[in-house]
DNA sequence: GTTCTAACCTATTCATTGT
DNA sequence: ACAATGAATAGGTTAGAAC
């Protein structure tokens, strides 16, 4: 429970970065004081004129308060809203400080409620990336799988047309095909090119890749032509 | 090397909304 | 009533700075 506090005082300096990197040892000053509750009573300077006429327009957001005596009910972003938080993630996926500042301000929330958006933003992309990633593997999985079929069928077939003729008590010359190593077997069916270039890299050449968020490949592997998709909500 | 902090993450809770 | 969605919380990890 105390950890709990202290966890959430810390956050609150955090989502404020009111010391810009500086060990947060000096006492917070009075003046200041609205900073450090974020989801508290106090209200965000300049915000709370903004919230007002939200309010007045039906279409206000306070920031949830969660004090146990006075809880305030959770409410939903506005589309402007989500409209704006949107278009800043799609410019920037990450958040930083003087972004938050600059979005809380614009939307009348917290900077505590801007930082959460943007985690749990990303985290739906995230959802939706590893469901993308899912169908571009499946897909691959389904058109390998149909190679291996087809390329099965045939070597039934060779086999058949070789028992056949030593069956007549020949032997064939000038026409010999490999099949009992899988690296050789020429295919006939159309297109199929399983050497050099991998099939998955094909599968992506071809554009079932079709991400453009950049730069936040760090926590998914993916094969090298894979870029995430264009921020799927 | 240890400690501290900021920022991030995943998992979860819970209110709201749509059916 | 129930499921889906999304805002918010809890607790953990990590990188970097200070000591």
């Amino acid at each position: 429970m105390e950890l709990k506090e202290r966890d959430l005082d810390r956050e609150l300096e955090t989502d404020m970065d009111w010391h810009h990197g500086t060990k947060p040892l000096v006492p917070r000053p009075e003046t200041l004081s609205f900073f450090y509750n974020y989801n508290y009573n106090s209200p965000y300077p300049g915000v709370e004129v903004k919230q007002a006429a939200l309010m007045e327009t039906g279409e206000g957001s306070v920031p949830a308060l969660m004090d146990s005596r006075n809880k305030e009910k959770k409410k939903r972003l506005t589309n402007n809203q989500i409209e704006l938080l949107e278009r800043s993630f799609q410019e920037e996926i990450k958040l930083d400080p003087e972004r938050k500042m600059k979005l809380s301000r614009e939307l009348g929330l917290q900077p505590r409620q801007i930082a959460v958006w943007f985690q749990n933003r990303r985290t739906r992309w995230k959802t939706k990336q590893l469901e993308h990633l899912y169908d571009v593997l499946k897909h691959q999985y389904d058109v390998v799988s149909n190679e291996k079929q087809k390329l099965q069928e045939e070597v039934m077939k060779l086999k058949a047309m070789l028992s056949k003729e030593q069956g007549f008590g020949k032997q064939t010359f000038g026409c010999y095909t490999e099949i009992s190593g899988e690296e050789t077997v020429e295919s006939t069916s159309e297109g199929l090119t399983l050497r050099g270039k991998s099939n998955i890299e094909h599968v992506a050449d071809q554009g079932y890749c079709s991400f453009t968020v950049e730069d936040y490949n760090t926590t998914v592997s993916l094969p090298p032509h894979c870029h995430w998709p264009a921020v799927p909500y």
